[in-house]
DNA sequence: CTGAAATAGGCAATAAATTGCCGACACCAG
DNA sequence: CTGGTGTCGGCAATTTATTGCCTATTTCAG
């Protein structure tokens, strides 16, 4: 299948076998793999091409996952990471934690959770949603306050649009705010329900979380 | 100012003898600490009293330190919490930053180490900023879109005064905001900056609400 | 086709936020 | 002490947001 909205990772690990492996298997299931085998190649991938989110061994021969991260978000700020290691000890995990990674996965890598945690990064940052978080988090300064927190608010309502697929009745409740004002909030916006569900039927629209 | 103890933690484990350790140590240096040998017991306290940051155990008999965490973020929703754990798993780490944990210790704790990060929260969750940003669109569903819009605002905020050390006019220009708005909303959010620019020094404790 | 349910927008009353202007207070250098 | 600077809050005019009421449109089951 070939869509138009699918994900394209970048995954990282040392370990030749694991690369392979992984990589297989979530091109199987439709998403776009580019793989580096150190944080020096992964960093070179990261600016030759688009890359959604990455996916990263903690432990590396020569420079750490953490260290990478870091490297990484100075070219792409706000990158989802996604974590794994085998011998991972507390102060790493609260460290890539910390740097915002969204998942941190246990080796050996059950590949079906890593697949879950993907689609969920292909739903929180799913196309207009992905700007918006640059714009509210990124760019720390220059803007004024107020787009920030305008920012903020579309994405916590396009969020919300994409959680309870498009059903309004259910974000109003969700959301608690009254209807009209969620509509006009919209409006002003620019969020378009019926664009934000239209992106989601291809993939999975529900988030079994 | 007041100089008595400005900032009251809420510590929590069910091994006394701990409880009892740190609480005296907190107490040396002036901190305030009120003491919870359950989930339970900590969140009435939390109902009763002023409480500036939670610090508990992960591992506790009845109910667990998530469980709790979810709890008291039902009652305040951003309030600092500091896990601590003697076998922590990773998923466990992982769930707790994810709820938007400041830090996670390892037991046995380093009193020392405590102490700094409690001095890191008495300034308002400065440092990991990344953490912070998590708490909120991490923070389950089920808050008003006002509330969360809110929190989100006195986070960029306080980020700001911080950045610029205090200074309310650089704040002003950074975040292009009236002065007279910005004081407003310092009000209404119960920002102090009196608080947040007393750097490792005691300063006001903020009953955030 | 018909009617119920869900969604969207117009309009107007009400509530809240924004902002300029004024004065007050603290602090510091001269 | 005095004047300058930075901060804070009261007040009131203006703007903007919220929300209830009403109607239109679409969708979908029967």
């Amino acid at each position: 299948m070939d869509k138009s909205d699918s994900l394209t990772i970048l995954l990282v690990d040392d370990d030749l076998d694991v690369l392979g492996a992984i990589a297989r298997f979530l091109r199987t299931h439709d998403i776009g793999v580019v793989v580096a085998e150190s944080a020096h190649t992964a960093l070179q991938r990261l600016q030759e091409q688009h890359i959604d989110a990455i996916v990263t061994d903690l432990r590396m021969p020569k420079s750490n996952g953490l260290q990478f991260a870091v490297s990484a978000r100075e070219t792409r700020p706000l990158i989802p990471i996604v974590f794994f290691s085998g011998y991972a000890q507390v102060p790493d995990v609260v460290a890539a934690m910390k740097l915002g990674a969204v998942e941190f996965l246990e080796k050996p890598i059950d590949p079906d959770e890593l697949l879950k945690v993907i689609n969920r990064v292909r739903i929180s940052h799913h196309g207009t949603l992905t700007t918006q978080r640059l714009a509210f988090d990124g760019l720390d300064q220059g803007y004024p306050l107020k787009m920030r927190v305008l920012a903020y608010e579309k994405y916590l309502i396009e969020s919300s649009l994409l959680q309870h697929g498009g059903h309004i009745s259910s974000v109003l409740e969700s959301l608690q705010v009254n209807r009209r004002t969620l509509n006009d909030k919209m409006s002003k916006l620019g969020i378009k329900r019926d664009a934000l569900i239209a992106d989601t039927v291809a993939g999975n629209s529900k988030p079994a979380d």
